[in-house]
DNA sequence: AAGCTTTCCTGAACGC
DNA sequence: TGCGTTCAGGAAAGCT
């Protein structure tokens, strides 16, 4: 389930492998996976890769773009080995010297838009900012959550605030900064929300740095998997790695959550 | 308008 | 063993 250090690690990687590569011509094994009219990048040469929220963000020459949104079991393969095979692969883009990148996606939640020359990006319309700027500070978290009635947890995962936080961050951020969950936003304090920034900006980058998190299905360009699970907190565990207390497990706005209701106030 | 729930989708895990 | 049910979850749509 790629957050935000997941898809920093795959632009990454597909930028040192396809900078300067020409997109020949993509293809479309399943229905609802491209958006848009897939002849406006043929012929292209591929100039920029970076992210943008949990969107990659492919820049061609003539300035159009794919923007793609792996979703929960996307993945983008590159290079394909000669005994690679799957029954998910779901559009191929063709590429020159014979290459193929496959876009591989378990569940079918994946996306890729095509966006013309100079159009507005539709998909970053709604998107709130990016949490390893400087924008993300304490006076804009407070103005934001002081009318709110929503919990910390779904606040901090909201992309029309903040960007690239999904359900695995927002747990072992709230666990290090010692936030219960179920809090409301409005009722954090401007010395917690330091606390949160710090630990947001510190687990991302940390994330990063380990090449994001393999839970089941994660994986890098390359196959290879993150490293970061090595270092999560609660999610997916059973007991608290402070007091060994069992963890709190509970569900918020359909999604799971584990806190430990000793440690986090 | 804010904040829920539902929907999309499939494989894994679980229960009888 | 095997079948049916439940769960996982990012984001958009639907609903209250």
């Amino acid at each position: 389930m790629p957050e935000l250090p997941e898809v920093e690690t795959i632009c990454r990687e597909l930028s040192n492998l396809l900078i300067g590569r020409k997109i020949l011509s993509i293809e479309p094994l399943r229905e609802n996976t491209i958006i848009y009219n897939t002849e406006l990048i043929e012929n292209q040469t591929i100039s920029k890769i970076e992210r943008r929220a949990k969107y990659i963000v492919i820049s061609l020459s003539k300035g159009q773009q794919l923007v793609i949104h792996l979703r929960m079991t996307g993945k983008l393969i590159f290079p394909i080995t000669n005994n690679f095979d799957s029954k998910y692969t779901r559009a191929i883009i063709y590429i020159d010297n014979d290459d193929e990148i496959h876009f591989d996606d378990i569940r079918c939640f994946g996306k890729i838009y095509i966006n013309e020359q100079n159009q507005t990006n539709d998909q970053f319309a709604k998107l709130g900012i990016e949490p390893l700027t400087d924008d993300f500070n304490v006076d804009f978290l407070y103005q934001k959550a002081k009318n709110r009635n929503q919990e910390i947890k779904p606040f901090l995962m909201n992309q029309e605030i903040v960007v690239g936080i999904g359900n695995i961050y927002v747990q072992e951020i709230l666990f290090h900064s010692k936030i219960n969950p179920t809090r409301k936003a409005k009722t954090i304090k401007k010395h917690e929300w330091q606390k949160i920034i710090y630990n947001t900006k510190n687990t991302l980058l940390i994330a990063i740095d380990n090449n994001g998190t393999t839970i089941s299905d994660f994986r890098r360009v390359d196959d290879k998997t993150g490293e970061f699970q090595n270092f999560l907190q609660v999610y997916g565990k059973d007991n608290c790695p402070i007091c060994d207390n069992k963890l709190e497990y509970i569900k918020q706005a359909g999604r799971s959550t584990r806190y430990c209701k000793e440690c986090q106030k």
